[in-house]
DNA sequence: GTCTATACGCCGATAGAC
DNA sequence: GTCTATCGGCGTATAGAC
Protein backbone atom coordinates (compact mmCIF):
# COMPACT_ATOMS: atom_id res chain seq x y z
CA UNK A 1 0.00 0.00 0.00
CA UNK A 2 1.50 3.22 -0.98
CA UNK A 3 -1.10 5.84 0.12
CA UNK A 4 -2.10 6.59 3.42
CA UNK A 5 -5.86 7.54 2.62
CA UNK A 6 -8.37 5.38 1.33
CA UNK A 7 -10.02 5.15 -2.30
CA UNK A 8 -13.04 7.73 -0.98
CA UNK A 9 -10.55 10.95 -0.28
CA UNK A 10 -7.43 10.74 -1.96
CA UNK A 11 -4.90 13.35 -1.94
CA UNK A 12 -5.43 15.91 -3.69
CA UNK A 13 -8.64 16.71 -5.70
CA UNK A 14 -7.63 17.14 -8.88
CA UNK A 15 -5.62 13.55 -8.67
CA UNK A 16 -8.95 11.72 -8.39
CA UNK A 17 -10.32 13.78 -11.24
CA UNK A 18 -7.84 12.72 -13.07
CA UNK A 19 -8.29 8.73 -11.69
CA UNK A 20 -12.27 9.39 -12.31
CA UNK A 21 -11.67 10.72 -15.78
CA UNK A 22 -9.76 7.98 -16.94
CA UNK A 23 -11.43 5.50 -15.70
CA UNK A 24 -14.68 6.71 -17.52
CA UNK A 25 -12.80 6.95 -21.13
CA UNK A 26 -11.08 3.89 -20.67
CA UNK A 27 -14.38 2.17 -20.23
CA UNK A 28 -15.54 4.13 -23.23
CA UNK A 29 -13.17 4.31 -26.07
CA UNK A 30 -10.29 1.86 -24.61
CA UNK A 31 -6.88 2.43 -23.27
CA UNK A 32 -5.25 3.00 -26.06
CA UNK A 33 -7.77 5.01 -27.64
CA UNK A 34 -7.65 7.09 -24.62
CA UNK A 35 -4.78 10.26 -24.84
CA UNK A 36 -3.71 12.12 -22.01
CA UNK A 37 -4.94 14.99 -23.52
CA UNK A 38 -8.74 13.27 -23.44
CA UNK A 39 -8.20 12.68 -19.70
CA UNK A 40 -6.86 16.37 -18.93
CA UNK A 41 -9.34 17.70 -20.79
CA UNK A 42 -12.15 15.41 -19.41
CA UNK A 43 -10.72 16.17 -15.76
CA UNK A 44 -10.91 20.23 -16.39
CA UNK A 45 -7.04 20.49 -17.14
CA UNK A 46 -6.01 22.53 -20.13
CA UNK A 47 -3.13 20.75 -20.20
CA UNK A 48 -1.58 17.24 -20.39
CA UNK A 49 1.62 17.97 -19.11
CA UNK A 50 -0.12 19.00 -15.73
CA UNK A 51 -1.10 15.26 -15.40
CA UNK A 52 3.28 14.45 -14.95
CA UNK A 53 2.59 16.11 -11.39
CA UNK A 54 -0.31 13.64 -9.99
CA UNK A 55 1.22 9.84 -11.87
CA UNK A 56 4.43 9.51 -13.25
CA UNK A 57 3.16 8.10 -16.75
CA UNK A 58 -0.03 7.05 -18.63
CA UNK A 59 0.10 3.44 -17.29
CA UNK A 60 0.69 4.70 -13.77
CA UNK A 61 -2.81 5.80 -14.01
CA UNK A 62 -4.46 2.60 -14.93
CA UNK A 63 -2.71 0.89 -12.57
CA UNK A 64 -4.35 3.10 -9.84
CA UNK A 65 -7.40 2.28 -11.36
CA UNK A 66 -6.95 -1.18 -11.08
CA UNK A 67 -5.61 -1.05 -7.64
CA UNK A 68 -8.49 0.86 -6.44
CA UNK A 69 -11.15 -0.96 -7.94
CA UNK A 70 -9.78 -4.19 -7.09
CA UNK A 71 -9.37 -2.90 -3.43
CA UNK A 72 -12.72 -1.80 -2.37
CA UNK A 73 -14.15 -4.93 -4.37
CA UNK A 74 -11.59 -6.64 -1.70
CA UNK A 75 -13.39 -4.52 0.98
CA UNK A 76 -16.74 -5.06 -0.12
CA UNK A 77 -16.32 -8.86 0.17
CA UNK A 78 -14.59 -8.94 3.39
CA UNK A 79 -18.10 -7.09 4.36
CA UNK A 80 -20.16 -9.41 2.70
CA UNK A 81 -18.19 -12.51 4.43
CA UNK A 82 -18.95 -10.82 8.01
CA UNK A 83 -22.70 -10.51 7.45
CA UNK A 84 -23.40 -13.45 5.56
CA UNK A 85 -22.75 -17.43 7.06
CA UNK A 86 -23.68 -19.53 4.49
CA UNK A 87 -21.55 -19.49 1.23
CA UNK A 88 -24.57 -19.43 -0.67
CA UNK A 89 -25.50 -15.85 1.25
CA UNK A 90 -22.35 -14.85 0.71
CA UNK A 91 -22.45 -15.78 -3.16
CA UNK A 92 -25.79 -13.89 -2.85
CA UNK A 93 -24.11 -11.02 -1.48
CA UNK A 94 -21.47 -10.75 -4.16
CA UNK A 95 -24.30 -10.76 -7.52
CA UNK A 96 -26.45 -8.43 -5.57
CA UNK A 97 -23.29 -5.98 -5.35
CA UNK A 98 -22.08 -6.83 -9.43
CA UNK A 99 -25.64 -6.09 -10.24
CA UNK A 100 -25.66 -2.70 -8.07
CA UNK A 101 -22.64 -1.76 -9.84
CA UNK A 102 -23.78 -2.53 -13.06
CA UNK A 103 -26.52 -0.05 -12.85
CA UNK A 104 -24.96 1.97 -10.62
CA UNK A 105 -20.70 2.61 -11.47
CA UNK A 106 -21.15 0.72 -15.15
CA UNK A 107 -17.52 1.88 -16.11
CA UNK A 108 -16.56 -0.08 -12.90
CA UNK A 109 -17.73 -3.04 -14.31
CA UNK A 110 -16.63 -2.50 -17.47
CA UNK A 111 -13.09 -2.24 -16.39
CA UNK A 112 -13.53 -5.49 -14.68
CA UNK A 113 -15.84 -7.59 -17.05
CA UNK A 114 -14.86 -6.00 -20.36
CA UNK A 115 -11.23 -4.43 -20.63
CA UNK A 116 -8.37 -6.69 -21.51
CA UNK A 117 -6.53 -5.36 -18.53
CA UNK A 118 -3.05 -7.34 -19.39
CA UNK A 119 -3.34 -5.91 -22.77
CA UNK A 120 -1.73 -2.40 -20.96
CA UNK A 121 -1.25 -3.58 -18.03
CA UNK A 122 1.08 -6.65 -19.07
CA UNK A 123 2.52 -6.62 -15.05
CA UNK A 124 -0.39 -7.02 -13.71
CA UNK A 125 -1.78 -9.47 -11.51
CA UNK A 126 -4.92 -11.70 -13.63
CA UNK A 127 -8.11 -10.93 -11.98
CA UNK A 128 -8.49 -14.38 -10.66
CA UNK A 129 -4.85 -14.08 -8.89
CA UNK A 130 -5.95 -10.98 -7.11
CA UNK A 131 -7.16 -11.35 -3.30
CA UNK A 132 -10.69 -10.40 -4.04
CA UNK A 133 -11.22 -13.03 -6.24
CA UNK A 134 -9.24 -15.51 -4.05
CA UNK A 135 -11.41 -15.21 -1.64
CA UNK A 136 -14.34 -15.72 -3.91
CA UNK A 137 -13.11 -19.39 -5.10
CA UNK A 138 -12.68 -19.74 -1.17
CA UNK A 139 -16.20 -19.31 -1.03
CA UNK A 140 -16.95 -21.61 -3.74
CA UNK A 141 -14.59 -24.44 -1.79
CA UNK A 142 -16.36 -23.32 1.57
CA UNK A 143 -20.22 -24.12 -0.26
CA UNK A 144 -18.63 -27.44 -1.27
CA UNK A 145 -17.05 -29.20 1.87
CA UNK A 146 -20.28 -27.89 3.53
CA UNK A 147 -22.35 -29.37 1.04
CA UNK A 148 -24.22 -26.68 -0.36
CA UNK A 149 -22.03 -26.78 -4.16
CA UNK A 150 -21.69 -29.88 -5.74
CA UNK A 151 -17.83 -31.19 -5.46
CA UNK A 152 -16.17 -30.38 -8.46
CA UNK A 153 -13.06 -28.44 -9.24
CA UNK A 154 -13.74 -24.68 -7.64
CA UNK A 155 -11.98 -23.51 -10.36
CA UNK A 156 -14.97 -24.86 -12.62
CA UNK A 157 -17.64 -24.02 -10.48
CA UNK A 158 -16.61 -19.88 -10.52
CA UNK A 159 -16.32 -20.74 -14.49
CA UNK A 160 -19.99 -21.56 -14.32
CA UNK A 161 -21.43 -19.59 -11.61
CA UNK A 162 -19.84 -16.17 -13.11
CA UNK A 163 -19.93 -17.45 -16.37
CA UNK A 164 -23.63 -16.84 -16.11
CA UNK A 165 -23.64 -13.59 -14.02
CA UNK A 166 -21.29 -11.82 -15.85
CA UNK A 167 -21.78 -12.90 -19.21
CA UNK A 168 -25.66 -11.41 -18.45
CA UNK A 169 -24.02 -8.24 -17.04
CA UNK A 170 -21.41 -8.06 -19.91
CA UNK A 171 -24.88 -8.39 -22.35
CA UNK A 172 -26.45 -5.62 -20.13
CA UNK A 173 -22.95 -2.85 -20.44
CA UNK A 174 -22.82 -3.67 -24.48
CA UNK A 175 -26.55 -2.42 -24.53
CA UNK A 176 -27.31 -6.21 -25.91
CA UNK A 177 -29.70 -6.84 -23.34
CA UNK A 178 -31.85 -3.53 -23.16
CA UNK A 179 -33.37 -3.09 -19.64
CA UNK A 180 -31.48 -2.54 -16.47
CA UNK A 181 -29.35 -4.85 -14.38
CA UNK A 182 -31.73 -4.96 -11.34
CA UNK A 183 -34.66 -6.04 -13.85
CA UNK A 184 -32.45 -9.51 -14.97
CA UNK A 185 -31.21 -10.39 -11.13
CA UNK A 186 -33.03 -12.67 -9.30
CA UNK A 187 -33.39 -14.66 -12.57
CA UNK A 188 -30.46 -14.71 -12.85
CA UNK A 189 -29.60 -15.71 -9.72
CA UNK A 190 -31.43 -18.71 -9.64
CA UNK A 191 -30.24 -20.26 -13.06
CA UNK A 192 -26.10 -19.24 -11.64
CA UNK A 193 -26.75 -20.86 -8.84
CA UNK A 194 -28.57 -23.84 -10.20
CA UNK A 195 -25.88 -24.54 -11.86
CA UNK A 196 -23.52 -24.94 -9.08
CA UNK A 197 -26.17 -26.37 -6.36
CA UNK A 198 -25.86 -29.66 -4.60
CA UNK A 199 -29.53 -31.18 -5.59
CA UNK B 1 -17.75 -9.50 -50.94
CA UNK B 2 -14.43 -8.28 -52.42
CA UNK B 3 -12.84 -11.65 -53.21
CA UNK B 4 -13.93 -14.02 -55.69
CA UNK B 5 -12.06 -16.83 -53.68
CA UNK B 6 -12.89 -18.37 -50.47
CA UNK B 7 -11.05 -18.68 -47.11
CA UNK B 8 -8.86 -21.52 -47.43
CA UNK B 9 -7.25 -20.24 -50.93
CA UNK B 10 -7.23 -16.77 -50.98
CA UNK B 11 -5.45 -14.55 -53.77
CA UNK B 12 -1.99 -15.22 -53.00
CA UNK B 13 0.50 -16.77 -50.63
CA UNK B 14 1.77 -13.72 -48.55
CA UNK B 15 -1.72 -12.39 -48.60
CA UNK B 16 -2.89 -15.26 -46.29
CA UNK B 17 0.89 -15.00 -44.63
CA UNK B 18 -0.03 -11.47 -43.25
CA UNK B 19 -3.62 -12.49 -42.08
CA UNK B 20 -1.86 -15.66 -40.21
CA UNK B 21 0.49 -13.96 -38.78
CA UNK B 22 -1.55 -11.15 -37.15
CA UNK B 23 -4.14 -13.51 -36.24
CA UNK B 24 -1.20 -14.60 -34.16
CA UNK B 25 -0.10 -11.34 -33.01
CA UNK B 26 -3.42 -9.59 -32.51
CA UNK B 27 -4.23 -12.96 -30.30
CA UNK B 28 -1.15 -12.80 -28.26
CA UNK B 29 -0.27 -9.16 -27.56
CA UNK B 30 -3.67 -7.39 -28.81
CA UNK B 31 -3.91 -5.15 -31.88
CA UNK B 32 -2.45 -1.94 -30.71
CA UNK B 33 0.25 -3.55 -29.44
CA UNK B 34 1.49 -4.92 -32.68
CA UNK B 35 2.74 -2.88 -35.37
CA UNK B 36 3.12 -3.45 -38.89
CA UNK B 37 6.87 -3.95 -38.04
CA UNK B 38 5.53 -7.10 -36.12
CA UNK B 39 3.17 -8.57 -38.46
CA UNK B 40 5.58 -8.38 -41.69
CA UNK B 41 8.31 -9.70 -40.06
CA UNK B 42 6.31 -12.73 -38.74
CA UNK B 43 5.13 -13.29 -42.00
CA UNK B 44 8.33 -13.75 -43.50
CA UNK B 45 8.29 -10.29 -45.74
CA UNK B 46 11.40 -7.91 -44.27
CA UNK B 47 9.14 -4.90 -44.92
CA UNK B 48 6.16 -3.15 -43.48
CA UNK B 49 5.67 -1.17 -46.70
CA UNK B 50 4.99 -4.78 -48.30
CA UNK B 51 2.29 -5.09 -46.44
CA UNK B 52 0.20 -2.25 -48.39
CA UNK B 53 0.07 -4.32 -51.53
CA UNK B 54 -2.08 -6.70 -49.92
CA UNK B 55 -4.16 -4.22 -47.44
CA UNK B 56 -4.93 -0.80 -47.96
CA UNK B 57 -4.41 -0.17 -43.83
CA UNK B 58 -3.92 -2.10 -40.61
CA UNK B 59 -7.61 -1.82 -40.25
CA UNK B 60 -8.03 -3.70 -43.05
CA UNK B 61 -6.58 -6.59 -41.92
CA UNK B 62 -8.12 -7.05 -38.92
CA UNK B 63 -11.25 -6.56 -40.99
CA UNK B 64 -10.77 -9.44 -43.30
CA UNK B 65 -9.75 -11.63 -40.24
CA UNK B 66 -12.81 -10.75 -38.63
CA UNK B 67 -14.92 -11.35 -41.94
CA UNK B 68 -12.88 -14.46 -42.63
CA UNK B 69 -13.68 -15.69 -39.36
CA UNK B 70 -17.01 -14.93 -38.99
CA UNK B 71 -17.80 -16.52 -42.28
CA UNK B 72 -16.07 -20.20 -41.87
CA UNK B 73 -18.05 -20.03 -38.36
CA UNK B 74 -21.15 -18.90 -40.20
CA UNK B 75 -20.59 -22.16 -42.84
CA UNK B 76 -19.83 -24.46 -39.87
CA UNK B 77 -23.11 -23.46 -38.15
CA UNK B 78 -24.98 -24.42 -41.52
CA UNK B 79 -23.51 -27.65 -41.89
CA UNK B 80 -24.70 -28.21 -38.18
CA UNK B 81 -28.05 -27.20 -38.62
CA UNK B 82 -28.30 -29.45 -41.75
CA UNK B 83 -26.72 -32.49 -40.19
CA UNK B 84 -28.84 -32.05 -36.50
CA UNK B 85 -32.44 -32.01 -35.91
CA UNK B 86 -33.42 -30.72 -32.45
CA UNK B 87 -32.19 -27.59 -31.52
CA UNK B 88 -30.27 -29.23 -28.65
CA UNK B 89 -28.16 -31.79 -30.93
CA UNK B 90 -27.21 -28.15 -32.64
CA UNK B 91 -26.28 -26.59 -30.37
CA UNK B 92 -24.54 -29.49 -29.09
CA UNK B 93 -22.64 -29.12 -32.48
CA UNK B 94 -21.76 -25.79 -31.96
CA UNK B 95 -20.48 -26.60 -28.52
CA UNK B 96 -18.51 -28.94 -30.05
CA UNK B 97 -16.53 -26.99 -32.46
CA UNK B 98 -15.94 -24.33 -30.33
CA UNK B 99 -14.02 -26.94 -28.08
CA UNK B 100 -12.21 -27.67 -30.94
CA UNK B 101 -10.75 -25.14 -31.75
CA UNK B 102 -10.31 -23.82 -28.64
CA UNK B 103 -7.75 -26.73 -28.50
CA UNK B 104 -6.95 -26.69 -32.34
CA UNK B 105 -6.94 -22.80 -33.73
CA UNK B 106 -7.09 -20.98 -30.14
CA UNK B 107 -5.74 -17.43 -31.62
CA UNK B 108 -9.51 -17.88 -33.15
CA UNK B 109 -11.02 -18.25 -30.20
CA UNK B 110 -8.98 -15.48 -28.69
CA UNK B 111 -9.79 -13.39 -31.49
CA UNK B 112 -13.67 -14.10 -31.07
CA UNK B 113 -14.07 -14.28 -27.30
CA UNK B 114 -11.72 -12.36 -25.29
CA UNK B 115 -10.35 -9.29 -28.02
CA UNK B 116 -12.46 -6.73 -27.91
CA UNK B 117 -13.43 -5.86 -31.35
CA UNK B 118 -15.25 -3.05 -31.37
CA UNK B 119 -12.07 -1.02 -29.45
CA UNK B 120 -9.82 -1.25 -32.62
CA UNK B 121 -12.95 -1.67 -35.24
CA UNK B 122 -15.41 0.97 -34.48
CA UNK B 123 -17.80 0.02 -37.34
CA UNK B 124 -17.64 -3.50 -37.24
CA UNK B 125 -20.84 -5.53 -36.44
CA UNK B 126 -21.21 -6.41 -33.07
CA UNK B 127 -20.71 -10.17 -32.52
CA UNK B 128 -24.26 -10.81 -31.69
CA UNK B 129 -25.71 -9.15 -34.70
CA UNK B 130 -23.53 -11.45 -37.05
CA UNK B 131 -24.79 -13.77 -39.38
CA UNK B 132 -23.60 -16.72 -37.53
CA UNK B 133 -24.90 -15.55 -34.33
CA UNK B 134 -28.07 -14.58 -35.41
CA UNK B 135 -28.62 -18.65 -35.95
CA UNK B 136 -27.57 -19.61 -32.77
CA UNK B 137 -30.27 -16.99 -31.46
CA UNK B 138 -32.73 -18.93 -34.30
CA UNK B 139 -31.89 -22.18 -32.96
CA UNK B 140 -32.62 -21.05 -29.31
CA UNK B 141 -35.92 -19.81 -30.78
CA UNK B 142 -36.83 -22.51 -32.20
CA UNK B 143 -36.02 -24.43 -29.25
CA UNK B 144 -38.22 -22.70 -26.87
CA UNK B 145 -40.99 -23.51 -29.54
CA UNK B 146 -40.17 -26.91 -29.60
CA UNK B 147 -40.19 -27.14 -26.13
CA UNK B 148 -37.12 -28.01 -25.28
CA UNK B 149 -36.17 -24.79 -23.90
CA UNK B 150 -37.56 -23.01 -21.05
CA UNK B 151 -39.61 -20.22 -22.18
CA UNK B 152 -37.79 -17.13 -21.44
CA UNK B 153 -36.15 -14.46 -23.69
CA UNK B 154 -33.76 -16.26 -26.06
CA UNK B 155 -31.22 -13.46 -25.92
CA UNK B 156 -30.97 -14.29 -22.23
CA UNK B 157 -31.13 -18.04 -22.67
CA UNK B 158 -27.92 -17.21 -24.84
CA UNK B 159 -26.37 -15.41 -22.78
CA UNK B 160 -26.80 -18.33 -19.81
CA UNK B 161 -25.31 -21.21 -22.26
CA UNK B 162 -23.20 -19.18 -23.84
CA UNK B 163 -21.74 -17.39 -20.13
CA UNK B 164 -21.21 -21.18 -19.44
CA UNK B 165 -19.19 -22.46 -22.26
CA UNK B 166 -17.27 -19.20 -23.32
CA UNK B 167 -16.01 -18.50 -19.78
CA UNK B 168 -15.07 -21.88 -19.69
CA UNK B 169 -12.94 -21.32 -22.63
CA UNK B 170 -11.85 -18.13 -22.08
CA UNK B 171 -10.27 -19.41 -18.77
CA UNK B 172 -8.91 -22.50 -20.62
CA UNK B 173 -7.53 -19.66 -23.42
CA UNK B 174 -5.55 -17.62 -20.63
CA UNK B 175 -4.23 -20.66 -19.04
CA UNK B 176 -6.40 -20.37 -15.79
CA UNK B 177 -7.40 -23.33 -16.18
CA UNK B 178 -4.95 -25.81 -17.44
CA UNK B 179 -6.47 -28.56 -19.42
CA UNK B 180 -7.15 -29.12 -23.07
CA UNK B 181 -10.54 -27.98 -23.79
CA UNK B 182 -11.61 -31.43 -24.64
CA UNK B 183 -11.22 -32.39 -20.71
CA UNK B 184 -13.74 -29.96 -19.65
CA UNK B 185 -16.56 -30.54 -22.68
CA UNK B 186 -18.83 -33.11 -21.64
CA UNK B 187 -19.40 -31.63 -18.06
CA UNK B 188 -19.55 -28.11 -19.38
CA UNK B 189 -21.77 -29.31 -21.92
CA UNK B 190 -24.51 -30.51 -19.50
CA UNK B 191 -24.16 -27.57 -16.98
CA UNK B 192 -24.61 -25.59 -20.03
CA UNK B 193 -28.12 -27.12 -21.10
CA UNK B 194 -29.08 -27.45 -17.92
CA UNK B 195 -28.84 -24.06 -17.33
CA UNK B 196 -31.71 -23.45 -20.24
CA UNK B 197 -33.10 -27.01 -20.84
CA UNK B 198 -37.01 -27.46 -20.29
CA UNK B 199 -37.16 -29.63 -16.99
C1' DG C 1 0.20 22.88 -9.36
C1' DT C 2 -0.89 24.35 -13.97
C1' DC C 3 0.62 26.52 -17.83
C1' DT C 4 3.57 26.99 -22.66
C1' DA C 5 6.72 25.06 -25.40
C1' DT C 6 9.13 21.59 -27.16
C1' DA C 7 11.75 17.25 -27.62
C1' DC C 8 11.53 12.59 -29.01
C1' DG C 9 10.11 8.23 -30.76
C1' DC C 10 7.26 5.24 -32.88
C1' DC C 11 4.19 3.86 -36.15
C1' DG C 12 1.24 4.21 -40.02
C1' DA C 13 1.51 5.35 -44.58
C1' DT C 14 3.53 6.84 -49.32
C1' DA C 15 6.96 7.24 -53.20
C1' DG C 16 9.84 5.26 -56.13
C1' DA C 17 13.90 2.07 -57.43
C1' DC C 18 14.57 -2.67 -58.45
C1' DG D 1 5.64 -7.70 -55.33
C1' DT D 2 9.29 -6.50 -52.23
C1' DC D 3 12.71 -3.48 -51.25
C1' DT D 4 14.87 1.40 -49.36
C1' DA D 5 13.93 5.70 -47.90
C1' DT D 6 11.31 9.01 -45.94
C1' DC D 7 7.35 11.89 -44.56
C1' DG D 8 3.93 13.28 -41.35
C1' DG D 9 1.52 13.03 -37.29
C1' DC D 10 0.23 11.86 -32.93
C1' DG D 11 1.07 10.91 -28.28
C1' DT D 12 4.10 10.44 -24.42
C1' DA D 13 7.02 12.73 -21.76
C1' DT D 14 10.18 16.69 -20.12
C1' DA D 15 11.85 21.55 -19.14
C1' DG D 16 10.98 25.64 -17.36
C1' DA D 17 8.10 30.09 -16.72
C1' DC D 18 4.34 31.64 -13.94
Amino acid sequence: MDQEKDIAHSKTETHDEILLAALKLFAEKGYFNTSLTDIAEAAGIKTAGAIYHHFKHKQMIATALYANILDSLNISIDEIRRKNQKPSEQLHGIVDLFFKLTDEAPEIMQFLLILKINEFLPEAKPLLETAAFIKIIKIIRNGISEGEIRNIDPLLAQAYFFGIINNTLRMILTGALDKKAEAYQSQTWLVAWNAVVKK
